[in-house]
DNA sequence: ATTTATCGTTGACAGATGTAAACGACGTGC
DNA sequence: GCACGTCGTTTACATCTGTCAACGATAAAT
């Protein structure tokens, strides 16, 4: 059974940042580091962590009677599977637009603003000079024009 | 009242595309558009419709006594708002790779990319080399080591 | 061995979301 | 004028999420 990936709740993004970036976790020290954060009590984080595991997200190991969570996706993974979950309910007409200003507000360091860089050269080799809007689904009549009708 | 735009759910983005697109709707073609791509009774997108105005995404204008449906927000900007917020869970060290595989699955036109590229040199001019990882909460004690045991 | 601090599991409950049937009002065609 | 289709509203219900209290088991401390 894989993890859904994308099933990921605010909340739960919370504890996984805390285990990805720990590496392992025991109950009592998450329950202190989310505190500090959050205001949360023991009982909310013990079950936002039962049900992380439920979701295959969290897995544990036994040391002595207490367990050791860990994480059984990539943080990468998951950052990429729904930060592309999200972009597939965009217009595509306006998904450039988008990832301007998402690009303007996001902090970068100068090797992330380098790989960008070359990504969008390489990008540019192929990229149309339009890509059409698909918020209207396609109508099943037969002789009628395609979508241009579409203002978005 | 402002419309509460990071409250759209996936559902919800379905109906507002068209919408958005359309600039104005009636209840009877909109219905007739969703149901072209999603297996929806009608009372289920007359629902979906009444939650969208009740959290005041849409407005409506009386046409006799039918109404008109029209967003009450830009879409590039519920666009822009969404992402940004999903952004504000994530790992601030990891943005950077991951807009690098979310602008490689992008469909982007030249004028986007070109757009992007001088996005990222103006940024250049000011990154930092490095962007700290934000996903354990400060420590409260004093005289201890900031966040410099953070792998992530 | 007895108390105490921890842990994992259950049960709860309100609010949000996905999905839909049913009802009542109104305008239109015949 | 009456039947019919269209609309907006109400009600319903299962599941998911956010939040927690309470319980029972076990390990550590005394």
């Amino acid at each position: 059974m894989d993890a859904k990936i994308d099933e990921i709740t605010p909340s739960e993004w919370d504890l996984m940042r805390i285990v990805w970036t720990k590496g392992e976790v025991q109950t009592g020290e998450l329950i202190t580091l989310l505190q500090r954060k959050r205001d949360w009590s023991d009982s909310t984080i013990k079950t936002l962590l039962g049900r992380l595991v439920k979701k295959g997200l969290l897995a544990t190991t036994k040391d002595g009677r207490k367990f050791v969570y860990h994480a059984t996706v990539a943080e990468a993974d998951a950052m990429d599977e729904t930060v592309a979950e999200l972009f597939n309910h965009l217009c595509a007409m306006k998904k450039g637009a988008t990832l301007v200003d998402l690009i303007e507000r996001t902090p970068l360091t100068q090797a992330d603003i380098a790989a960008l860089q070359r990504v969008l050269t390489e990008k540019a080799k192929t990229a149309p000079t339009t890509v059409p809007c698909d918020c209207l689904p396609p109508e099943p009549a037969a002789g009628v024009a395609p979508a241009a009708d579409c203002e978005c």
